[in-house]
DNA sequence: CACCAGGAATGTA
DNA sequence: TACATTCATGGT
């Protein structure tokens, strides 16, 4: 017969979760400014705006090639979904080459623009919507998936969603859990793991990109 | 040359 | 529900 030892919070997966953000904070220290700028706050208009064009354009790509595809739009002038509403298709495509699957995701930034600026005209306005009102909304537009839609949330309007994506699955499979869970059974995990504070969740997630890039480099 | 990088939509069984 | 395919560029 095996001696058992009593089990302690860290025994299961929640209690693991929940360990981890001091001890990757005190491994890679503020993600703020190491992390582009996802994580710096307070954020301008302008700021979260850049956030949901770089959503879209960094979906199944590497960051360099997003940062190419950003400076052609920045060189352009194009900072704003309004901005992008008024160029033509062809031009926004030779922007968003570098970034790979150039044509979706012209397509892309224009559903998300023509949607959010339609629905609510300015994305200041945006910020009094309710959380998941919203996350329906950003569901509902052609290209934004669970992990985009959570990403903008987050980041950009600064909410208490916590973000499933390739990192974060990793990181779960280490700590025990299923990797190939649902996004929506994974988000629960997580987010009941923690206390609802979207700038623990800011934060976190980007510790564990961190983590997830260092362990490979 | 093969493989990968912070997805999502679509079709099939 | 589960799994395959498509979309495309640039770095290693």
């Amino acid at each position: 017969m095996v001696q058992k030892r009593k089990k302690t919070l860290s025994d299961f997966p929640s209690g693991r979760i929940s360990a981890l953000p001091k001890k990757l904070r005190s491994l890679y220290g503020d993600p703020a400014g190491q992390w582009l700028f996802w994580c710096k706050r307070p954020k301008t208009l302008v700021e979260k705006e850049r956030i949901i064009i770089e959503s879209i354009l960094t979906q199944r790509t590497n960051w360099k090639n997003v940062r190419a595809a950003m400076d052609n739009l920045q060189n352009a002038k194009i900072t704003t979904l309004t901005n992008i509403l008024h160029t033509p298709r062809e031009e926004l495509e030779s922007y968003c080459r570098p970034s790979g699957f150039f044509r979706q995701k012209t397509e892309r930034l224009l559903s998300i623009s023509r949607t959010l600026i339609e629905r609510y005209g300015k994305i200041k306005a945006i910020e009094k919507e309710e959380t998941f009102a919203l996350r329906n909304i950003l569901l509902s537009i052609k290209g934004v998936g669970f992990e985009t839609a959570d990403d903008i949330l987050l980041y950009a309007f600064e909410r208490p969603v916590f973000v499933i994506d390739e990192y974060t699955r990793r990181t779960a499979e280490d700590l025990g859990i299923n990797r190939n869970l649902p996004y929506e059974t994974m988000r629960n995990i997580f987010e009941e793991a923690l206390p609802r504070d979207w700038r623990l969740y800011q934060d976190f997630h980007a510790l564990l990109v961190i983590h997830g890039k260092e362990k490979k480099g």
